[in-house]
DNA sequence: TGCAAAGCGGAGGGCGCCTCCGTATATGCC
DNA sequence: GGCATATACGGAGGCGCCCTCCGCTTTGCA
């Protein structure tokens, strides 16, 4: 017997661990400069390391992606357990939506990275899921037993309604736009008042316009 | 001075037209199988031309998305005006973009492709979007004008929401996704039972539109 | 039928991808 | 502290794809 178990693995080297890190960092900057067709040599050279040290790391362009993608992903499903406790439902839905579209807008180079990370390795599109339909379902769920949200959608729709939308912006406003968007979907997404009678109009100053937006040139 | 005017440009040789149409439908076929990324020379073996002969027809490779996408969005304007005259305009719509979801569906491999030139050439992106946002304008405002539809959410916004929700499917089952999707927006589209009272006369079934939305841009 | 002009095809330079291996360095043992 | 060795580094080099350029072929018009 030579291991004990797998687990035991001679902890990772320090300078690895460091150039890993560098080589994280320039591809966040690089990808979001240059869009994710950036060459990865170029990636290398910003990191400071050599293109062998970085292929070592991540054997393939996707592996990169995912990398960063994944912190990323991280980050919103803190977001989402912050908002979790605060105000109404569907405000916080709401609000987790837009978000999520602000948090996309600061990456716009890295838009189609994220596509085609989610494309690819299936193992990274269940962490996201995971992680992400989990964030909305809490959301979601809070909305559906206080009767304000319909039952009939799930976490895993509303977040490729999200995803898609981002997807397609290239002009300067488009952050406007999905916004606009998310609100007539969820719009949607509330109980329809089917009943007879109208069920409380309870607007709130602080939340957001009921209605009224502005007409669309 | 030899040509009397532009407009008179040597009409273009048979065997020309023939290979572009040729290189044409390799591509179709080609990106279609192996994604977008696929090798150029591939497509110029599959359509029995040389390289050459590509790359003058289509001198980038975002040329050649273009001329694949222009057809594709022939298509769908077909598609609007037939539904024009059809039943109840909310279902028109409703059955529009369940067509184009359809439609998207038989050419997976292309969804990157038709992302990439949408980001790509301003020119081919306001093509596309006069005749997809004619057809989803001309449905909108038979709804809009029966008072079922909101008035203030523009075509445009329609069809970016369609288009994203539509790009993120690689799952088998997609297709399902996106039209409850599109149901829930459509729902959120119509006009919410907000007026005190419901007045909705409705008749006029396919008379007068009210003012046309005004030419965006 | 003859002749330009229009179009064709593929060789070739350049670049990015990825592998492979000799060199450098951190960690563990004494 | 000093040494041994596994671990990690870096970049040269082979490969394939991108795109251009130019000599050859085909077409259409007189």
């Amino acid at each position: 017997m030579t291991e004990p178990s797998a687990a035991l693995v001679r902890k990772p080297r320090a300078d690895a661990i460091r150039n890993r890190e560098r080589v994280l960092e320039a591809a966040k900057a690089v990808f979001s400069a240059g869009g994710a067709e950036a060459s990865l040599e170029a990636v290398a050279r910003q990191a400071g390391v050599g293109i062998g040290t970085l292929y070592r790391h991540f054997p393939t362009r996707e592996a990169l992606y995912e990398a960063v993608y994944r912190r990323e992903v991280e980050q919103l499903g803190e977001l989402a357990e912050n908002l979790k406790t605060e105000a109404k439902p569907v405000d916080a839905l709401r609000r987790w939506l837009a978000s999520n579209i602000e948090f996309v807008a600061t990456k716009k180079g890295m838009a189609a990275a994220l596509a085609l990370a989610a494309h690819g390795s299936p193992e990274l599109h269940s962490f996201s899921f995971e992680r992400l339909t989990k964030a909305i379902g809490t959301l979601l769920d809070r909305g559906i037993a206080a009767g304000e949200i319909r039952g009939d959608v799930s976490p895993e729709d509303v977040l490729r309604a999200l995803v898609g939308m981002c997807y397609l912006h290239d002009q300067p406003g488009w952050q406007a736009t999905v916004l606009r968007l998310m609100d007539v979907f969820v719009d949607g997404l509330r109980v329809q008042p089917e009943p007879p009678r109208k069920a409380a109009p309870k607007q709130r100053a602080g939340g957001r316009k009921t209605v009224a937006r502005k007409r669309k040139r």
